[in-house]
DNA sequence: ATACGTGTATTATATCACTTAATACACTTA
DNA sequence: TAAGTGTATTAAGTGATATAATACACGTAT
């Protein structure tokens, strides 16, 4: 909770994703590992616009998002803000990470992989060949 | 290993995705699940487009690359089959499942969680909270 | 040889998500 | 008043996806 500018983003952009969903997961990724302090603001849309050569339209639909998630607040004709709640990052975090996990676990059953093979590969990175369709 | 055509395969296509795509990765799943036997003839682009509504041209994408995965074969005149090898289709579990391990821990990185947070969640699902990120 | 069923290639068209562009408006602060 | 916020609108372009209608080469069965 610093209630500074949020100091200079590095951003990694590429072409394998949409734009505003790259800019929308970093920010994510910044603010739930505490890069980027509670309270803080937010640049412009025009300004991040401008530093990673898109359109505003784009930076502003990753904005958008973000509200949505809680994540930041808009304060009308001043800018938008990181949360300022602890609470709200916490909860965004653990409802995004069981998203993910729940995909991924769809993921594994559709290979025939139980979480004991999962966790072979990840503590030996070695064969996960072992559970189901033996033929 | 039966040598036999496919039963009738249950495929589960919505629009969440590319139509192509689902294809895919059912054939996929089925056949690393055993649900298909080794040595299977596949229905033909043609029988499966019908059945599924769909053009043959997106059902020989998802053929296509089922080839370049090694889970099929082609024999020209004859039709689709699925590799008699076990070798080919563990090697692609093993590969396929390398890959969703990697994304999934990119992600997991990404909102500060480590691989404890993970097995915490799944063990009992509750808090994910708490590595990381304590401001 | 003929007919049929394979996979495959081609060309055209349509739709949709994404992105850019150029404006314009309402609000807040200096 | 002027400058900087977020926001909305309209238009246009691009690429991935999907459909449609053909046509071809190959193998098998008749």
């Amino acid at each position: 909770m610093t209630g500074q500018e949020v100091g200079p983003l590095r951003f990694q952009i590429d072409f394998s994703q949409p734009l505003y969903e790259q800019i929308l997961d970093q920010v994510r990724s910044a603010i739930a590992k505490g890069e980027i302090g509670l309270g803080d603001k937010m640049p412009s849309v025009r300004e991040l616009a401008q530093e990673l050569r898109m359109n505003p339209n784009t930076v502003m639909r990753a904005y958008q998002e973000l509200e949505r998630d809680g994540l930041t607040e808009k304060r009308r004709g001043q800018g938008t803000y990181v949360t300022s709640s602890p609470e709200r990052v916490k909860q965004f975090r653990t409802a995004l990470a069981a998203q993910y996990i729940e995909a991924f676990m769809a993921q594994m059953e559709s290979l025939g992989l139980t979480w004991d093979d999962i966790e072979q590969y990840v503590n030996h990175k070695s064969a996960a060949d072992k559970g189901g369709a033996d033929q």
